[in-house]
Formats: C-alpha cells, structure tokens, sequence
DNA sequence: CATCTGACTTGCGTATGGTTTAGTCAGAGC
DNA sequence: GCTCTGACTAAACCATACGCAAGTCAGATG
C-alpha cells in the first residue's frame, strides 16, 4: 500500500482490466454511475425515496418529513413517477374519499442498497446518529458489503472493472 | 404485499421501531443520508470519486475523464480535499517536478460501496453498459448486499430502523 | 350551499452547479 | 532566458434546485 517513489501510501483502487487498461476504451458518456445519478442526483430525490422506504406514500408527509417545500416536493415526485421509481395511483380507504399514494416500483425498490451505503458511510463520517439497521428474524445490524458469486468479502482493492462485451 | 384496501401492492418498507414508529422522533436534520449528501451531492463530486477509484490522481486527469470543466474540477477536488475524501499531497518522480496528486483517504476510500450500489443499480436500471465487477481472486461477478452480523442476507423489508440510544 | 382537506400550482427571488474563454504561475529542460 | 507543462484561477454567464407566500380545485362533510 505504499508507492515506491514518493513514499506516500496508495489508494485503494479497482484495477481496469483488458481493453479498459489504457483508459481508452472506458466511455464516459455511458457511464452508469452517471446515468444514475442523472436521474436520482437532486438531493431531495434521495430524501423522498427515503421517506419512501420509511413508509410515506402521501405528498403532504413527503413534503413535511422531508423538509422540502411543496413546489420542490411536486416537481421531484413527478420526476420520479416518470423515471420509473414511484407510482402515482389513487386508493381509497373506507368512508374516504379517493386519494393519491406514491408507491416504490421494483426499480424504485432496487435503489435501497445505495441509500443503505449512504447511510452508512453518513453515519460513520459525516454524521453520526444514533440510528442503526437490524435485522427484523434475528435482530442483529446490518450493514451493507460487497460480495462475490463464490461468497467472498471483496473490498475495492479486490475488484477488477471488466468489458463484458466489445 | 398486497394492501388490504386498496388491493394494490404495497411497497417493501423499512419498519421503523420503538420511538421512531410514530415518527415524531426521527430528527429530519439529523438523518445520516442527508449529511452524506450535503458532502457528496454533487453529479461531479460522485464521478470525481469514480475516478480516484479507477486510479486517476492528477488534476488534468480528472476533469478530462470525468468530463468536466477545469473551474468545476478545482472547486470539487478543494471541497472533497476539505471534507477529508482525498488528500491533496506534492509528489515526485525521479527526474521530474514535484507534482501535485489527490489520493483517498479511508473517507473517501469507505465510500466505494455508495458508488458499487449506485453502478449497480443504474447499470440494471438506467444506462446498461458492458462493465462489470469481478473479484480478482476468483473472477467471479460482484455486487453489492445488505447482511445482518449473523451473515443472513436481508431485503428492505425485513429490516427494522431502531434508534440505538435516546 | 358552505366549509374543509388533500393535492397540488403559480409566481417570484436566491443559491449553487455548471459552462466557455482566457489567463496566471512555478519549475524543469533546453 | 525561453519554452513547455501541470495545476490551477478569473470573469461572465446560463440552467436548475431550492425557498417562500399565496392560490387553485375537486370531492366529501355538515
């Protein structure tokens, strides 16, 4: 971990591997970090599928958990109904009139692991509170990690990036 | 998963426990996420990172491959550099000048599941592109989980959000 | 018919993140 | 001492993310 000629340790970095190598032939207009970040990159788009996953279906609990204002909470909803992530849909509970929810798609449930490594990295760095995951069968924390088909715990300094194709 | 009114589906959720289950006792302004953010929330500060994570280290470098303007990559890299994701250090190769070079700290380096979760999720969901991440040991594909201590693998809705003190 | 509530919209101003173009500055090599 | 390169900075500008205050509108409830 440390460089041989300026002594200073090195970073812990993936390894781009094959055509990759030369840095050539990574596009980064195609990038899907940045094609996600694209759609999600607005701080109260994070904040929303937050709340969503806590529960909140409603705009007015959106808005006010969030702390966003109404106009913002509209315009981020939107977004995220037509990128696919949440469901407008009407529901109506007995004896009350029809109401809108927002719900998370499949889409919009797969982003948990990244809101959860945020939370994380959050709460150890940036912002420590006394909030914790656990594992509702048998109460232990949970944290998120990378791991391979084989099982393995696999840190960054592991990983090789890979052409699949091309 | 289905709502017994409205029979639509309902969203796997996170439980949030004890004093959090009323909600009166979340703290919005102290939530974990939105402190990350405010750190990283930038489009450009999260493709600086992918690339400290692909090796890059100098300055030109990072604005080129990332694809942004010299004034944003300088202003990016300062707020990263203070927030203690990369450190700034001069650096020599023998017969040339001392060189300035950007490096992870264990910050910045801790961040890698963040930006794995976010690859993965817009790779499936948003842009897909032919990369991938393979443990070098084994070359198996990775990705990204959420286990408890006890090493069971856990879904969004089998987690529970417990305030650990308070 | 009047009121209430949920779910927004409209209009306005500010802050930040981004762009382009151009320039600075220091040290190594010639 | 001139040039080249790496690492930036300066100025002017545009787009969007946000804030606040207020208004709209439709469907129960009384």
């Amino acid at each position: 971990m440390v460089d041989a000629y300026s002594g200073h340790m090195v970073s812990a970095t993936v390894r781009l591997t094959g055509p990759l190598d030369s840095r050539e032939n990574f596009d980064n207009a195609a990038c899907p970090i940045a094609g996600a970040i694209d759609v999600v990159g607005a701080r109260s788009a994070f904040l929303l599928l937050r709340e969503a996953f806590y529960g909140t279906s409603r705009f007015d609990d959106f808005a006010e958990r969030v702390g966003i204002s109404q106009p913002v909470a509209a315009a981020r909803l939107r977004e995220l109904v037509a990128d696919g992530l949440l469901a407008r849909e009407p529901y109506q509970e007995p004896g009350q009139r029809t109401r809108m929810q927002y719900r998370l798609t499949e889409k919009g449930t797969e982003f948990f692991p990244v809101l959860a490594a945020l939370m994380e990295w959050g709460n150890r760095w940036v912002r420590p509170a006394p909030l914790e995951f656990r594992h509702r069968d048998c109460g232990e924390p949970v944290h998120t990690e990378l791991r391979c088909a084989r099982d393995h715990h696999v840190a960054a300094s592991d990983l090789d990036l890979v052409l699949t194709k091309g």
